[in-house]
RNA sequence: GCCCCCUUCGUCUAAUGGUUAGGACGUCAGGUUUUCAACCUGAAAACAGGGGUUCAAUUCCCCUAGGGGGUACCA
């Protein structure tokens, strides 16, 4: 049997940092298992559901080069769930119950106040026909719970182990709203059922709805897929990822300049055994991927820590592996280039800098105008190699008298504009002679 | 409130009933670059606290503290 995994968010929002983790680990458990990685999109709540925010998180799973086999949108399949509901009303498991929201918040109160669990009591399971008809007629709409069966229910979670779940400690979920709408426990297992998921894989907040999803899908005459819970991600400070936080988007990310690569390796790699390293492609990390790497603990994302990899990234990087990214934003240099100054990036767009450093307009910084126009004068002639900096430099310092951080600075001033960057050595062919003599005269070249 | 999970250098983690508790990132130092960055080498740096069990506990058990998750007509 081929495995079969989905990454199902709801298009409520962008994909933050969290969200990508779960789609991360789901495609590289695919790509190992030579299996299909799905998108689908939880899309029942159509009052939060946006076909602009779907349309962000496809984009954002494009860019960080998850491609998924299918995509499934549940607001495509309302047919199925109501088939479904058919079912489980026939054999018994759906019930109605008519307590408002409010009410049963107020329930809930109560209980905890008493130092209760806040589970549903089942009244509605005690009513009577008359009493259900009275409600009716009086203009009461039900909504549906599923009748859990009070046992206690175990997996092997792919990440966690023997997992337990007691069902008699949780409420009968409710599954289908007044208005005829559903909400995601039942959408969730007829899909993965329909779609012939074997592998559920998700973050740790799912542990606990994983007991009555098992007892669904078996009401449902399936067998329920394997599961696999992973840790969840927490703030730098080691807060709880809130869902707003904006920061940690993945748009916000792209924005940055981050690459893609050094985002999905972060995302993917904090929180196990596997050292946060660059790779050269996310194929590299599947390899080595395993569930029994994830921590159980939950793991920083720490922004500084990313853009800390992004340029470890980079600096290894080769040219074909950019060479496109960079002509669409204006550098034309070529491998030499990408050579000499991929070191001293920490987001690709810095290149653009550094190209205009070797190709021009620039403006001079003339720290030492006596040094510079002598060092102008003992130019030699091109063609340049990256023989001719150490040469001159020290033609510089026979007639000037200046070494060390004294030589170097004023030359890398006025030849840069910058007072740090590549080598020298590699950079001075590059700028050529032309702009390198107006340089050292003060002029913008 | 109750339930579940977790706690090893600053961070992500490895290993183990007896170890100099290992690695990676960061930090610091040195080297290289007659400058800076990049790069190379090295160093400092941890078993949350308290009780047990044991000849011996970081490892097993209990308690406390801290963190995370759940307890929804959110997903």
């Amino acid at each position: 049997m081929t495995a079969r995994v989905r990454f199902a968010p709801s298009p409520t929002g962008r994909l933050h940092a969290g969200n990508i983790r779960t789609a991360l680990l789901n495609w590289m458990f695919a790509r190992k298992m030579s299996g299909d990685f799905l998108l689908r999109l939880d899309d029942t709540d159509s009052e939060r559901s946006t076909q602009a925010f779907a349309k962000g998180i496809e984009e954002d799973l494009f860019w960080l080069g998850l491609d998924w086999a299918q995509l499934v949108r549940q607001s495509d399949r309302i047919d199925r769930y109501a088939e479904a509901v058919k079912r489980l009303k026939a054999s018994g498991r759906l019930y109605p119950a008519y307590e408002t929201s409010e009410e049963l918040e107020l329930r809930r109160k109560r209980q905890l106040a008493r130092g209760k669990p806040p589970i549903y009591d089942r009244a509605a399971l005690k009513l009577t026909d008359e009493e259900r008809e009275r409600l009716e007629s009086e203009g009461h709409k039900a909504h549906w719970r599923f009748k859990l069966e009070s046992r206690d229910v175990a997996w092997d979670d792919l990440v966690r182990g023997r997992q337990h779940v007691d069902a008699a400690s949780l409420s009968d979920p409710v599954l289908v709203r007044e208005d005829g709408t559903y909400l995601y426990t039942l959408p969730s297992v007829v899909d993965d059922i329909d779609l012939g998921i074997t592998h559920v894989i998700r973050g740790e907040d799912h542990v606990a709805n994983t007991a009555p999803q098992i007892q669904l899908f078996e009401a449902l005459g399936a067998a329920a897929p394997a599961f696999g819970h992973h840790n969840l991600l927490v703030s730098a400070e080691g807060q709880a990822l809130s869902k707003r936080e904006r920061t940690l988007s993945i748009e916000s990310l792209r924005e940055e300049g981050l690459e893609a690569l050094a985002v999905a390796i972060y995302a993917a790699t904090i929180g196990t055994s596997d050292a946060v390293a660059p790779h050269a492609s996310l194929d590299d990390l599947v390899a080595a991927f395993d569930f029994s790497k994830l921590s159980r603990s939950p793991a920083r994302f720490d922004p500084a820590e990313l853009r800390l990899l992004n340029a470890k990234l980079l600096h290894m990087l080769p040219y074909d592996a950019v060479a496109e990214r960079l002509r669409e934003m204006g550098v034309e240099g070529n491998t030499d280039f990408w050579e000499a100054v991929r070191g001293n990036l920490n987001v690709l767009a810095d290149a653009k800098l550094w190209w205009r450093v070797v190709s021009g307009p620039l403006d001079p910084v003339i720290a030492d105008k006596d040094l510079c126009e002598k060092a102008a004068g003992l130019l030699p002639p091109e063609p340049w190699d990256d023989a001719t900096w150490s040469a001159w430099s020290a033609a510089v310092k026979d007639a000037t008298g200046a070494k060390g951080k004294a030589l170097f600075q004023p030359l890398r001033l006025a030849l840069t504009g910058e007072d740090h960057g590549p080598e020298l050595k590699l950079l001075l062919p590059l700028i050529g002679r032309a702009r390198a003599s107006a340089r050292l005269a003060g002029q913008t070249a």
